[in-house]
DNA sequence: CAGTGGTCTAGACCACACT
DNA sequence: GTGTGGTCTAGACCACTGC
């Protein structure tokens, strides 16, 4: 590894012509090298990275310029810090708040009193990208995908309808035997599974009404409005991985978002 | 003021019980000291606070112990650094964002194309809240209340709807003419004129249909589902400002949110 | 106890904006 | 040039965890 001397990025060619100077700060170098391990997976999920010191005596910088790499990585959600331990590469399993990215709640606020979701898996097939999927998972037209269409309940009501689409390649093997053996959050899974980790999503949010297949899966009518949530969720460098289309009922429940 | 020469808080009795030693760090202290300061409106938003230095003189604290505690009031929105030129107050108007809040966008993606917002104050009248607005607000059922109905429309199209209401007293003086006249976002009047910044705000989020009186305004029939957006927006120390019940067309919008 | 992250300091230097 | 925020360093000490 080059010893990263000077806090400045590029080539450092002597006739660049160089119209933005593209300076770097050194933190952000460091953080760059620990998102390439975290990619290439050198410390997996749920593991913890070597100490600040180790980290800095290995890109040769002081334990100050590590600590605020590993901040923006902390602020990002990609690693967890705990005093006393050390810091964590975070991870959606185990993770006290289950379904990080689910933002519906009960209109009481009370999430634990609930319980946890019943889970059914419709659906779950191979096929080929329409235009619209393959662009948002940025393949080809044809490329294989997998469908997987669920179910979650709240207390017996079916409450939330999610398809979902996949990029064949990374997701072979996935089932839906697989799908209903885990237990816990499906990106969970993803991780232990395919090594895949969702780092980051968008999500458009309309208001619909369900069509005749939707409205038998969530025992509403014709004329029920349901939320329309379609989400792109992203691994590390942006690259595009899931494509969910989720209808909420929010009869007792509300998708909340906090604002700042 | 007490010179913070130690890192601990609460009172100093000398036999509190204090089950928790309740450590906080200097910089916390002082991130609390300089929130004091933007409540008592002593730099108003839009103008630049003192130096770090200047601030590190007057908190008798290192210039990088106060650069943290700005490093995380910046990260809450309530101050913007500006390299060279300083840290100034964080304000809704002039802001190079229009409607930091309001997440409602063209299916486009392209915010410019559309153009801004025409704006229609329906109504504005003074009333007595009732229990429901009184505990959304923090107040009494029957304390005055103002409440607002306005429509914006892109493009000619009547897109949102939305009922506010504010207390009164902090509200004095607000009208259809003074809203009406205000270019800008209404929450860059409410700073300007009422001294009141909004700092943060929660969201409620569901599909639902419109009744009568929201068909005519946004120009929909019955069957037409909606996004309803309820929102309670703070000031400083969490103190309810304003509850805010938007109707959303999302036929050719959508609200957009990024998941981390 | 040793090892980890967390805080605080002091000083040096860099990048940017205004004058 | 001067003043601002931004980066980097080095060292000291504190708080938490687990042995």
């Amino acid at each position: 590894m080059n010893t990263p001397s000077t806090p400045f990025e590029g080539s450092s060619g002597a006739d660049t012509p160089a119209a933005t100077p593209a300076f770097s700060p050194l933190y952000q170098q460091i953080k760059g090298l620990i998102l390439q391990s975290l990619q290439a997976a050198e410390w997996k999920p749920g593991e913890s990275i070597p100490s600040e010191m180790d980290l800095a005596a290995r890109y040769r910088v002081s334990q100050g310029t590590v600590r605020k790499a590993i901040d923006e990585l902390a602020g990002d959600n990609l690693l967890v810090r705990r005093q006393g331990k050390g810091t964590f590469v975070a991870t959606h399993a185990e993770q006290h708040v289950q379904y990080r990215f689910l933002k519906l709640v009960p209109d009481s606020g009370d999430l634990a009193s609930e319980g946890p979701a019943q889970r059914t898996i419709v659906d779950c097939r191979r096929l080929r990208a329409n235009a619209e999927i393959a662009r948002a998972l940025a393949l080809r037209s044809g490329d294989t995908v997998v469908q997987v269409r669920r179910v979650l309940a709240f207390a017996g009501v079916p409450t939330i309808l999610e398809d979902l689409w996949l990029p064949g390649g990374p997701f072979k093997g996935l089932s839906a035997e697989r799908l209903a053996q885990y237990h816990g959050p499906m990106y969970g899974l993803f991780e232990a599974e395919f090594g895949v980790r969702m780092v980051r999503a968008d999500e458009k949010i309309r208001a619909v009404l369900p069509d005749e297949s939707q409205q038998a899966l969530l025992a509403v009518n014709a004329g029920t409005p349901l939320l329309s949530v379609e989400r792109v969720a992203y691994t590390y460098n942006d690259t595009p991985m899931e494509l969910r289309r989720g209808l909420y009922r929010t009869d007792s429940h509300h998708y909340h978002n906090a604002l700042s």
